[in-house]
RNA sequence: GGCCCCAUCGUCUAGUGGUUCAGGACGCCGGCCUCUCACGCCGGUAACACGGGUUCGAAUCCCGUUGGGGUCACCA
């Protein structure tokens, strides 16, 4: 029995979540639950600068939506400084790094010096044997090795090596104390167990600088698999340039939060042809194996497909609560019931989000449907009215309501008047619903209910005797 | 620019040397179904970036070219 697999997701609150970001979560998510591992969720806000608590909120509410859940956390790294405090000085303790007082200024300038010469711009190692005690102004370096390589095992694409030599002397403590980035990820991943990490692409220059900090550590070195990123439709990365792009706003668009979780695993992910997945087939098939290494362009084509096909394919009573904001925007209070679960079942094969829904259950909702103008004037004619009236009248006269009934009724209309079904459903769809476009005549009127359906009609029927010609 | 990653239809992808003149999905274009609109169904459009190898045989392996992306902070 191998041990337990533990993963993370590691946010920095510096804006909102964005797909990219979701993906990640989504991944490490997905693997720990599907291995019956454990999930962290962890806050890297080091950077006060440009950490907010606004951005922390958005993060939560957006995974929240998303249906994901943490085992542990959420950690604060602004919480764990003295943590990484004693960490940095085990690091000075044991050699492997140094206090410089170099200036940033200094610094700049033999970076500047050595791109002048045409060599990498990086730190050139002043302090780094100068065993130096703290001091005002002081950061702390890492003494990076200066020959060898630096090999990462990356579960999706394989071995990379890296030449020490690439690197420099980072900076792991600010001149404040404060921790930089590679130092806080690698103490936390160490001290919260972390032994497999799924991040971005982005993250493969980071890797060698980070195995290097847990070697000096005496730390064993996890997993790491890295995703390819999600570019925009123009082929770039991902930016706020690219339109909506945070996982809410599509919250706001009426997207249901499996289709984004199914869009978002298949984009990079695959298991044969399968293109729709339930959260939990997800849970049961997702795997490190099949994920891909090419960088995957966000298609909002897709995702508004897939997002049609996951509510045509969930439950009315599941579908509800997703719904009724929706529905609360449009001044509609409905309830979660029976009237509502039906509604919602003639909706679904023509709604492929959820505004596009409450839009097509404004008629339902609404004491008089308002008569669209042309749709009046072309199917409540008065020269129906014999029809409609005949209709009105068996309808009314109804010991069961049901489609098999209605069906007859109509028959017996069509018959009657010597009309084909369309010349007879056309007026009833806009003595019903005010609109020439609708669910099927019979669903509808069994959603409707037989009050509701009788009244239209009357109502239908009147305003027909009233026009003229 | 250095280093690193990547490369199958417009897009997401299947494909792990032969059973593939490359399969599915979205989109698009036809058609069917039909009470409107959808759903659904049927059919079509469209790709292995290029050049060298390796091999009896390459989308699959190797090298190069080109193209795209990432990264080079007292950001994460």
């Amino acid at each position: 029995m191998s041990q337990q697999i533990i993963t993370r997701f590691p946010p920095s609150p510096t804006g909102y979540l964005h797909l990219g970001g979701a993906r990640t979560a989504v991944f490490n998510w997905l693997y720990a639950r599907h291995t019956r591992g454990r999930f962290v969720l962890r806050i890297e806000d080091t950077d006060m600068q440009r950490s907010t608590k606004e951005s922390v909120d958005a993060i939560f509410e957006a995974l929240d939506w998303l249906g994901i859940d943490w085992d542990e956390g959420p950690y604060f790294q602004s919480q764990r400084f003295d943590i990484y405090k004693e960490y940095i000085n085990r690091l000075i303790q044991s050699g492997h790094a140094y206090y410089c007082t170099c200036t940033p200024e200094a610094v700049d300038r033999m970076r500047e010096a050595a791109k002048a010469r045409g060599d990498k711009p990086r730190y050139d190692g002043t302090c780094r044997e100068k065993n130096q005690q703290w001091q005002e102004g002081a950061v702390v370096r890492f003494k990076s090795p200066l020959s060898g390589n630096t090999v990462v095992e990356d579960i999706i694409r394989g071995d990379i090596a890296f030449s020490n030599t690439e690197l420099d002397d980072f900076i792991i403590a600010r001149s404040d104390g404060s921790p930089m980035y590679n130092l806080a990820v690698v103490v936390d991943d160490i001290t919260m167990n972390i032994n497999t990490i799924i991040r971005g692409d982005d993250h493969i220059s980071n890797t060698p600088k980070q195995i290097l900090l847990y070697q000096a550590l005496g730390a064993a070195v996890p997993d790491f698999g890295h995703v390819p990123m999600v570019l925009g439709p123009d082929k770039s990365r991902l930016s706020k340039r690219h339109g909506a792009m945070s996982v809410t706003a599509y919250r706001d668009m009426g997207y249901h939060p499996d289709a984004m979780v199914n869009f978002l695993v298949r984009l990079g992910w695959s298991h044969g042809d399968q293109e729709f997945f339930t959260r939990d087939e997800l849970i049961e098939k997702f795997n490190l194996e099949h994920i891909g290494r090419s960088a995957g362009v966000f298609n909002p084509e897709k995702l508004l497909a897939l997002n049609a096909e996951h509510i045509r394919n969930a439950p009315a009573q599941a579908l509800a609560g997703h719904l009724m904001p929706f529905l609360k925007e449009k001044g509609i209070s409905a309830a979660a019931d029976d009237y509502l679960y039906g509604v919602i079942e003639t909706l679904k094969p023509r709604s492929k989000t959820f505004v596009e829904m409450a839009d097509g259950a404004e008629f339902y909702f609404v004491d008089k449907p308002a008569y669209d103008e042309k749709a009046a004037a072309k199917f409540l004619k008065s020269d129906l009215l014999p029809p409609m009236k005949q209709l009105t009248e068996a309808v009314a006269a109804l010991g069961d309501f049901s489609e098999k009934n209605l069906e007859e009724i109509f028959k017996q209309v069509m018959e009657t008047a010597g009309l084909g079904f369309g010349k007879i459903a056309q007026p009833v769809r806009v003595a019903l619903t005010g609109k020439t476009v609708s669910p099927g005549i019979f669903e509808m009127m069994l959603a409707l209910g037989r009050d509701r359906v009788i009244a239209r009609l009357n109502d239908a029927v009147s305003f027909m005797a009233r026009q003229s010609g």
